[in-house]
DNA sequence: GCCAATTATTTACGTATGTAAAAAAGGGAG
DNA sequence: CTCCCTTTTTTACATACGTAAATAATTGGC
């Protein structure tokens, strides 16, 4: 193993050097003199400059990134918990979150909780460990460790993204506001066909009891009755499709609900939907002829390619990602104007397509 | 900012500890043997464990990250660089991987390529920095920057997952069979209906080139004439759906291929290619009558909730995810059989639905 | 209560770099 | 050529912990 790294490296015929020491005997530049340099190059004179990349065209050597963050002020690093990685909104959010942060000349060091607050608590643990400037969190459902929250928001900056636990309302926060994204989808259907029925989920997920509620006061104010279905226990993980599915096929196996508009809690729930649609012939859509409905929200980025492509609320996760990163810098650097925690909510956009 | 952050660790009512130092006075136990403690409690006299236990949970302290990865001849840290997020399979793998990242006591550094080589050669830099024991990578297709994966590879364990670059033939691999994989979806093809066309993609990715080539090796061995469509320049980024749909909605238009099966280089192809027959108003599948037949590769997550529920050759990810880490942990060990490079690839898997 | 064996502490140095202050060197203008 | 200003070097200390060797303390068995 150790010979055959040694004769790849040989290979590279450029030789290996460990140290900033060895490094500034080896290309005639002081040791200091090459910190400053690796920190910002203009903090030295361009000549020097010159020599020293000249130097380092020649060898191999990349400054040792524990022993730099052990010493600056400040690491440079954000952490980011994400909740589920199979779930294409977290990569978007992610996505955009380490778009920002790259461009704020930030590492980013990641870490899925897997559904799990155990790894979750072990991931805020890490980050604490790092002296990571700021945490960026989307948290798990009321699965989350609460104390650990607490603990990692009380040692730095911390935003938390995505949804928002009952206990943690006086934190900074961004997210959508979930009050206009489902009023907008309720309100377009109650406009298009009969009050809309909603398919909601077991009630673990703050988001999900959010988006619940605001079905249910949109359809009051439109002096609908209200019906929610699906909030009884579903299987293990996030098997959202296969609860969207389960619960409507018994639904549409009893003849109920087939000529209904259907308001799905997210767009995974709701390719289950229009999966029991099919199985039981039914096609939703405003163009078809059954009455059923079908809409989701989230806008997943497969909707489009769904048969019938899916009606839904799209969730700004770039202005979310772009947005938290943002505060979280303005946290650290410290300008804050007030001590008052900032909440920022972005509004859901109708994508109409063709399930409703 | 510094004032509220103190406020919160006031209120924790646990005095915060910044180093072992000051731990060691703290609990009136040496440093020296608190750092055995945290390296693992068993090299500690019960008794003294129970001491430091104790006052562990009196006070507010999690050792530095930096300063222990800084000291130890092993950082304990493997790097993972995945070239996309937004797609399932990557997420999967990564899930797999992590998985057994964590059962082997690693701690795991992932980084996204974003599909940019710049920021998967800047991920590279850093794994090195960072004295990670290992890397595993999944490459992104030609774009990869071939100097900086040597010269990674130069300095450290490491394994390559998912796709191998022809010039990195020299290298430890894990990934699908896909002489297998697609040969096995060919052949079933061939059985139930008129030989498959290939529904192909720009020769971007070594997967793509090397499924494609399977096709067209099984189709010979078969009697039949391959035929390949699709290979002509997509739009920038990986949207393959847009792709299938593209390419089978031009097809359709002029009426060809409508009873004729269709194998796609991947599952969201397939999904851009079902699109498009549903457009046409085509319905794929065994159970169908117009003939056409749909069929993906790599069992994408959604391929059961699809309309028609997709036929697909699943991908063992989470053996390779598990393969991988038990590789790069014994090239770590160093206990290698020989010097030579292992090459592991797993067979995939007929996953039968609706749509062929 | 004593001895041997175990365990802990002390001491000292190492890791790769940041950082600050003082001293030296370099470069350009007069 | 000399002086002044800028840049670099020197020197020294700091970061938070790993690690090893020598010493001291504790423990159990008798």
């Amino acid at each position: 193993m150790v010979e055959q790294i040694r004769k790849e490296a040989s290979a590279l015929s450029k030789p290996l050097i460990k140290t900033m020491e060895e490094l500034s005997v080896a290309i005639g530049v002081s040791r200091p003199t090459l910190s400053r340099f690796f920190q910002d190059p203009a903090l030295v004179k361009p000549k020097t400059v010159a020599r020293i990349e000249a130097g380092l065209a020649q060898v191999e050597y990349v400054p040792n990134f524990f022993a730099t963050r052990l010493n600056r002020k400040s690491t440079g690093i954000i952490g980011v918990i994400i909740p589920y990685l199979n779930d294409l909104f977290f990569t978007k959010l992610l996505e955009s979150v380490e778009a920002a942060a790259r461009e704020a000349g930030l590492t980013v060091i990641t870490q899925c909780s897997h559904s799990d607050p155990a790894i979750e608590a072990r991931a805020a643990e890490t980050f604490m460990s790092m002296n990571v400037d700021g945490a960026l969190v989307a948290p798990l459902g009321d699965h989350s460790d609460q104390a650990v929250q607490r603990r990692l928001r009380s040692r730095l900056p911390f935003v938390l993204m995505d949804s928002r636990p009952k206990t943690m309302l006086d934190v900074d926060f961004v997210g959508t506001n979930h009050l206009q994204s489902t009023g907008l989808i309720t309100e377009y259907l109650c406009r298009v066909g009969p009050p809309p029925v909603f398919l909601a989920m077991p009630r673990v997920n703050f988001n999900a009891v959010e988006r619940e509620a605001a079905y249910i006061a949109k359809m009051q104010a439109l002096g609908f009755e209200p019906e929610v279905i699906g909030t009884d226990l579903m299987g293990e993980g996030w098997h959202f499709e296969e609860h969207g599915e389960a619960v409507l096929d018994a639904e549409f196996g009893q003849g109920r609900l087939i000529d209904r508009s259907i308001l799905c809690v997210n767009d995974r729930v709701a390719i289950g939907a229009i999966r029991a649609a099919a199985r039981h012939g039914l096609v939703p859509g405003r163009a078809a002829s059954g009455g059923l409905r079908i809409a989701g929200h989230d806008d997943y980025p497969l909707c489009p390619y769904l048969n019938p492509a899916l009606t839904t609320v799209a969730q700004n996760t770039d202005a979310i990602g772009k947005k938290a990163v943002s505060r979280i810098i303005q946290i650290i650097s410290g300008d804050v104007m007030d001590a008052a925690p900032e909440v920022t909510l972005f509004d859901g956009h109708l994508k109409l397509r063709e399930s409703a």
